[in-house]
DNA sequence: CAGTCGCGTACAT
DNA sequence: TACGCGACTG
């Protein structure tokens, strides 16, 4: 909800940004946004009981997409505690959830795939099963990329949180779909966010949106928000924004408090004002005001000071201050300093392939990865393995984790290292200690006043069975993919280039070893590699594949294939004169919070512009 | 007309 | 969580 039509009213007050406009910042994130979109994914799933997890993928594509451009995000969720003073707007809600819930089984029972997915969507929750997820996936790029991704659970609703973060400097800007933030106080906020660009309202350019108030304030711009509507309190039949604006005009400087209940004289006679309004006003601005919020220095706090006199116990509905409240160091809490104080190496520069019209850009070579790879990694031996662990991060209450407290040694000191394995990987009761690990990905935490290392992932020194990363996107629908040939771009005969992600690169080992190869032979050799797109049936059905090969000394060998919706714009342009060049962008080495192995861009070039869907993957490449 | 209300629809891969 | 649309009303 938030504050109905306000961002339309906002449009002289806002700006586009870029990513790249932002290097160097903190972004505080309203988890809830991106959780909500990203469930669009896998709705039905999420609704069936299914286990999935794309949710995730799309949150943490996202997070990377900022890490990627040094951009330090702030993860903020919404509270596991109820806000008294949402209560009405939380049961409406409720309410509806169920609604789409009885619609979707009915869906689903019809077969109607299109509006199943709809109503799962609206019957979706966030769970805090999914909040422990994103913060789970979250540790480990953070253990991978030796980086801060920061978390704050509010107590009650995100939104003043996030508004702490921007007021205390904390945080550079606030990402979110919610107009409430502007209300709460936000500095910079920043709407519509598609990944690498979005839309910036600035706090003191608010003004620019309201001419008509000789003498704007932030103050008068929230009571025109609440009287416009908000989740605290409905707005009064008949009015709306423009009449909200027009009230707080003719009032210019009288009390607000003392004149609300006469709002029919300033702006009309068909508006009545019932005896509990003006009440309910002032309630709904304290709740904007003195919102219970966490603050890193002192627990649990309201968004602003309360007034002389007055205590938490005046203001209840605007959230309880929560007992035991923690106090914690809100930067990189669970993460020793060893780990973050390490030099970043990493250099990434995002270049998106900008532009709306489809002129399609030049491919920039970003930086690539620095190569973790290379870096040896060393043999740890498991003396022990103890007790039980369950941990609760300190200033993140939703989340308990379960581990298994082990001992290490490692090859190079001698000294014995308190460490944790995860309970979900039974792994670590295969074999009676002592044994050899690597360990892959660590990181330090503080538990019960002992520090331990978090091994997050290893594997066995003589692995008892080969495991290999695997991707299941060989897998094919049962679709049948049109070949469309191009239609009304064949005049424009200019060379087009745009690159693809190759799939499927961690499938075999041989996969690897040849992008290593040619990774080797552009870096130290000087030379690169020459890549070959050859259609292969994958089965009887004529559907196609595009294998992506590259010469090797063995001849053309697959290092993985064309993204299987990019096929058909891809495949009706080999061997002929269209196609002017395939060639490799980028190999390197890539660690993500899901996979890790040789990855490699391909770009290819053709004659005439590239299909509006092809343009638009493009974005996402990396 | 301008403004408000209520509904249906999109969001991702 | 918006958005856009058509409908209603002063
Ligand atoms: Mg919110």
């Amino acid at each position: 909800m938030g504050i109905k039509d306000l961002l339309p009213a906002l449009v002289n007050s806002t700006q586009p940004i870029t990513i790249e406009e932002m290097v160097g910042t903190v972004v505080a994130i309203d988890a809830s946004s991106w959780l909500h979109r990203g469930i669009y994914s896998c709705a039905k799933e999420l609704f069936l009981g299914q286990k999935t997890d794309s949710y995730i993928k799309f949150f943490m594509d996202r997070i990377e997409l900022l890490l990627r451009n040094r951009i330090t995000p702030l993860v903020v969720f919404d509270g596991p505690s109820p806000l008294p003073a949402k209560a009405q707007v939380a049961a409406e809600r409720r309410e509806k959830r169920t609604i789409a819930k009885q619609l979707a089984w009915i869906s689903l029972r019809q077969g109607d795939e299109n509006r199943a997915r709809q109503h799962c969507c609206s019957a979706a929750e966030i769970t805090p099963d999914m909040v422990n997820n994103i913060i789970k996936s979250s540790i480990v790029l953070q253990a991978l990329k030796d980086k801060g991704v920061d978390f704050v659970v509010a107590p009650y609703e995100a939104d003043p949180q996030l508004a702490l973060m921007s007021l205390s400097r904390t945080a550079d800007y606030i990402i979110t779909e919610d107009t409430n933030l502007l209300v709460y106080g936000a500095k910079q906020v920043i709407y519509n966010w598609e990944g690498d660009r979005g839309q910036l309202i600035c706090q003191h350019l608010l003004y620019r949106s309201f001419p008509d108030l000789p003498d704007f304030t932030f103050q008068k711009f929230q009571y025109i928000c609440i009287l416009a509507g908000c989740d605290y309190l409905k707005s009064l039949p008949n009015m709306g924004i423009e009449g909200a604006k027009n009230f707080v005009k003719a009032l210019g400087d009288r009390d607000i408090f003392m004149q609300v209940k006469n709002i029919g004289l300033f702006v009309g006679g068909h508006i009545t004002v019932p005896p509990e309004y003006p009440d309910n006003f002032k309630m709904a601005l304290n709740t904007f005001t003195y919102q219970t919020v966490y603050n890193p220095d002192k627990g649990y706090t309201p968004l602003h000071e309360y007034p002389p006199g007055l205590s938490a116990a005046d203001f209840t509905y605007a959230g309880l201050p929560l007992p035991d409240a923690p106090v914690a160091d809100l930067s990189r809490t669970w993460v020793s300093e060893d780990v973050l104080n390490k030099t970043d190496q990493t250099d990434f520069t995002f270049k998106g392939t900008s532009s709306s019209d489809d002129e399609s850009t030049e491919s920039t070579h970003s930086t690539p990865y620095n190569l973790r790879s290379q870096q040896q990694k060393p043999i740890s031996t498991v003396l022990s393995i103890g007790e039980d662990l369950k941990w609760t991060p300190p200033s993140f209450p939703v989340m308990t984790i379960d581990f298994i407290t082990g001992t290490l040694s490692s090859e190079h000191s001698q000294t014995h290292t308190q460490c944790l394995f995860e309970a979900s990987d039974r792994r670590v009761l295969l074999y009676t200690p002592p044994f050899d690990i690597i360990i892959q990905r660590s990181c330090t935490i503080t538990a019960q006043n002992t520090s331990y290392l978090v091994v997050w992932e290893w594997g066995f020194h003589e692995p008892p069975i080969n495991f290999e990363a695997h991707r299941n996107d060989t897998e094919s629908e049962d679709e049948s993919d049109m070949f469309e040939l191009d239609s009304d771009s064949e005049d424009d005969d200019r060379d087009h280039v745009l690159p693809f992600e190759v799939m499927g690169v961690a499938h075999s080992r041989r996969r690897q070893e040849v992008l290593e190869w040619a990774h080797d032979e552009m870096v130290e050799r000087n030379s690169t590699p020459q890549v070959e797109l050859i259609p292969e049936r994958i089965n009887p059905l004529d559907e196609i594949a595009i294998a992506v090969c590259i010469n090797t000394a063995r001849g053309p060998e697959t290092v993985g294939y064309i993204a299987k919706e990019m096929t058909q714009y891809v495949h009706p342009i080999i061997n002929t004169n269209r196609l002017t060049c395939a060639r490799i962008g980028r190999i390197a080495f890539r660690t993500t919070y899901e996979n890790y192995g040789w990855f490699m861009k391909l770009l290819i070039t053709r004659k005439g512009t590239w299909d509006r869907a092809v343009i638009r993957q493009s974005r996402h490449i990396m």
